[in-house]
DNA sequence: GAGCGGCATGTTAACGTTCACAGTCGTGCC
DNA sequence: GGCACGACTGTGAACGTTAACATGCCGCTC
């Protein structure tokens, strides 16, 4: 019928007239607010069916204050681990009923972080999860004064702010352990780059399991998580005598271990049994396919905005936790007994 | 200097206050409005120090009805090609002073595109960029009467919004050419799933390739992008006769194809030749190092945030436009002579 | 039947910014 | 000396929503 007067969208008042209530009403019915005859409530319903009424966020978000949106610190989005943890926050704060805006980095120093931050909190996100897997990152967000809620995703040691992460330690040691059952003198390793926590952890894992077992912990080959880094590293590791069992710390690298060792002639798991980390899908498929630890992003997604929203919702910073999921080991054919 | 903390965040009034000028004169100042007179504005900026204010710009976008934010749908952003789309998209758009609001859809039925368009719309976004490589998605978005500019990548045919892609067709034709040129009688193909353009038009390439040949087209086999649709594939093809060379349509299942050959027994390139498509990091370390078709998804993503501002600093729909980057050549080992 | 409490609704005032318009100067020109 | 004009600044009113408070009405209690 006769609706739509000029172009301009309808707003609270214009659905108010057209059931002949104020526009208070409707917004108690769009509030779900109690206090409404079940009569009128259809009546206004009715109304913004017809005029195809859409409320303002804008305007809700200025008065209320919230803007039900999230922020999302990430790094290099274009990695499977970073891309799979941001579709697993994504998928978790829209099922809760939240936006999400993100903010890729590209270099990781202080400046970088504490620009992306004040850039969300500038767009008045109600909450912020960094994922942030390098010392400096966490570093950086622990050092600042934040008024807002946030989660750290693979974060460093619980600082200010909550941390949820997947155990890398123990991701290591299962890793370590199952090379050593099979009958591995010792295990070496090609690590994450430094500054990485998840690297770092990785470490200490592997290392903790060598020792415990009283067998001797050679020198981490140094790798940046690319496959040709582990290329390099698995190159290095054909030259030497004695190696019979490899942990490397991501799949990526773990690819370029392989093709290392297929060039040099190096028999996987024949003479060298190699482990990976993270399970990405190509990892089934690898010659040969690919013993790993799996983790489950998904989860980690979910934990943090579930944190996040906890401490939204408590209205401010609550005590810090620390949220911790385990990993999984994935046993395939490139390991095997001495 | 010392920002009032505990306090109620300072606004525009504070600052005016503080530098003994009104309202307006801060905003102005805010705005590089060219008005204002030099000393005032180191006096509003002295304000604007020390109380540490920061404007407020969901206020700001209620009366300019802009929010500078864009709005991205996507799928599955954990698959390598969707991820660096979204990443350059992010990166051009963040160069352009733009937030990025992200959706990423499970489900490519209609409603589910509606449903985020419409999520999106609410949340006031000036724009939206639509990565939409199936068909379907590509039809809900056509389908749809948009008040809000928008940009498809990957989209189909230019409908009512203009495209920003790769051109398909063309990777698929150098990959057969290439594989032709090397003195292969004919080139099979593994095709992506039937819904998705990016798939089709690398069949196209490659049919039109052969026919312009006059060799034989033989019947594609699909996947679905996954390395194990690639597996199986590569079984089948590993017992058939005749097959020298094949087009995978992905570098995914190009390697599911590799392992396949690896344990028939089938060697590559020395039996049959293999070309892949994207150029994901792990291919060049596949074994063999794989030949591929790859997309510069940065320029993609540059150019549809590029498309989309245009859009919006016109002030609405423009003339359907389709802008085509093209794919690269990337010779490796995978492929070799009859 | 006066008083009271709860429900259903309306009225008015925020929220913090920009826009439209209206001043107030000082300057140059005839 | 008056007048127009441009540079600079201030005033009031939007923008569309929710919060706080006010108002009427009904039924219940004493």
């Amino acid at each position: 019928m006769g609706t739509a007067r000029g172009r301009r969208p309808p707003v609270m008042a214009d659905v108010a007239k057209e059931a002949g209530v104020s526009h208070q009403t409707v917004s108690r019915v769009l509030n779900d607010h109690p206090n409404v005859r079940a009569e009128t409530r259809t009546r206004v319903l009715e109304a913004i069916d017809k005029l195809g009424y859409r409320r303002n966020l804008v305007a809700r978000a200025l008065v209320t204050k919230h803007s039900r949106t999230l922020g999302v610190v990430s790094f290099d989005t274009t990695l499977y681990g970073p891309a799979s943890t941001v579709y697993g926050i994504e998928q978790a704060a829209r099922a809760a009923g939240y936006f999400i805006s993100i903010v890729s980095l590209k270099s990781i120093d202080k400046t970088g972080v504490r620009d992306a931050l004040d850039y969300l909190a500038d767009q008045g996100v109600d909450g912020i999860v960094a994922v942030a897997p390098q010392r400096s990152a966490a570093q950086a967000l622990a050092d600042l004064p934040l008024d807002i809620p946030a989660v750290a995703v693979e974060g460093g040691e619980a600082g200010e702010v909550p941390v949820v992460c997947v155990d890398q330690v123990e991701g290591g040691r299962l890793a370590t352990e199952h090379l050593l059952e099979l009958g591995h003198e010792t295990v070496w390793h090609v690590r994450g780059p430094g500054d990485w926590l998840e690297a770092e952890g990785r470490v200490i894992g592997w290392r903790s399991a060598l020792e415990r077992a009283g067998r001797a912990v050679p020198e981490p080959l140094a790798g940046d998580w690319s496959p040709r880094s582990g290329y390099e590293a698995g190159r290095s590791l054909a030259g030497m005598a004695g190696v019979t069992a490899v942990f490397v710390a991501n799949d990526q690298m773990a690819l370029g271990v392989l093709r290392a060792f297929t060039e040099k002639g190096v028999k996987v798991p024949g003479q060298v049994s190699v482990v990976g980390f993270d399970d990405i899908p190509e990892s089934a498929y690898f010659s040969p396919p690919l013993t790993t630890i799996r983790q489950d992003f998904g989860a980690v997604g979910r934990h943090s905005i579930g944190v996040l929203l906890r401490q939204i919702e408590a209205g401010g910073p609550q005590a810090s936790e620390r949220l911790v999921v385990p990993p999984a080991f994935v046993p395939r054919v490139s390991t095997a007994g001495r």
